[in-house]
DNA sequence: TATGAAAAACCACGATG
DNA sequence: CATCGTGGTTTTTCATA
């Protein structure tokens, strides 16, 4: 209901947005309230949205897609019909796990996961057979220096 | 242990990708196992480090940071030295949530989670105070099509 | 703070393929 | 012989009075 948080909240927040398995019990312990509280705190704050899921963070190595692909788009069609096309192949394939319209000349941003390179070709053809684009490059990570859901606070 | 993952792994891999509050109950239901042996393989999941954490996802917006921004670097610092410098920066500046360094022309890439555009303005001041990049540019989203943290499996 | 209900954590045995 | 299922115990956490 309130979108007013205050610090306890953010202490709370910045917990289990780093570890989700915590007990109200150990939150509670250190965020110095009673269990209940701070019980009261999280469920209001589920409810209200500001906290969205709780999910499990796989190891993209140990499941198999341990290529990251920043690919960028530009498109010369820029129709109602085009973006909701768009839409629709970006949630059909898995593989793309972020999909973002951007300002400046690029104009989407995709983040996708493959097993390695030959996938992002097949990905390749699979993508730009659904839909038309002016101007398609992709690039790959090398190098994961920092990676994390959490949000500053 | 093993690091073979069958197609009911990947179920409940899948299942936990999304919510992670599941019981073992309702899990074990979905998959057509018993609760024990679903309890089992998610255990070893854990223990393997196949399934790495279990975190809150928290709205941006109701949490104050609702701009999300690209940062492209270039730089022609390519000691080891630098490099440090670059990962210690990244690692004290909260906005940065991703930092992959990339193949290709573009040497890094940043995704920074900002409450404005002014916002912006001073965290580029405090990124190049403590890093000297000889180029960097910023990419401003304006519409996010698909956010996951669920990879494909 | 207390408390009942629920879920998780774990163990042991037999069955199965 | 791995893995499953059943059925049990103990402990923890939840959610509310």
């Amino acid at each position: 209901m309130s979108e007013v948080l205050d610090t306890i909240d953010h202490r709370i927040l910045s917990i289990l947005q780093k570890d989700a398995t915590k007990s109200v019990d150990a939150i509670s312990e250190q965020v110095a309230l009673s269990r209940n509280a701070c019980w009261r705190r999280i469920k209001a704050m589920e409810a209200s949205g500001v906290i969205r899921a709780r999910v499990a963070l796989l190891d993209p190595i140990k499941v198999g897609c341990p290529l990251t692909v920043l690919v960028l788009i530009r498109t010369d069609h820029h129709s109602d019909a085009w973006r909701k096309d768009f839409a629709a192949a970006v949630s059909v394939l898995p593989e793309i796990t972020t999909a973002q319209r951007m300002t400046g000349d690029l104009d989407y941003v995709l983040t996708v996961r493959l097993a390695d390179v030959a996938a992002y070709d097949t990905f390749y053809k699979r993508l730009t057979s659904r839909i038309p684009v002016s101007d398609i490059s992709a690039s790959f990570v090398m190098e994961d220096i920092k990676d994390t859901t959490a949000l500053p606070l």
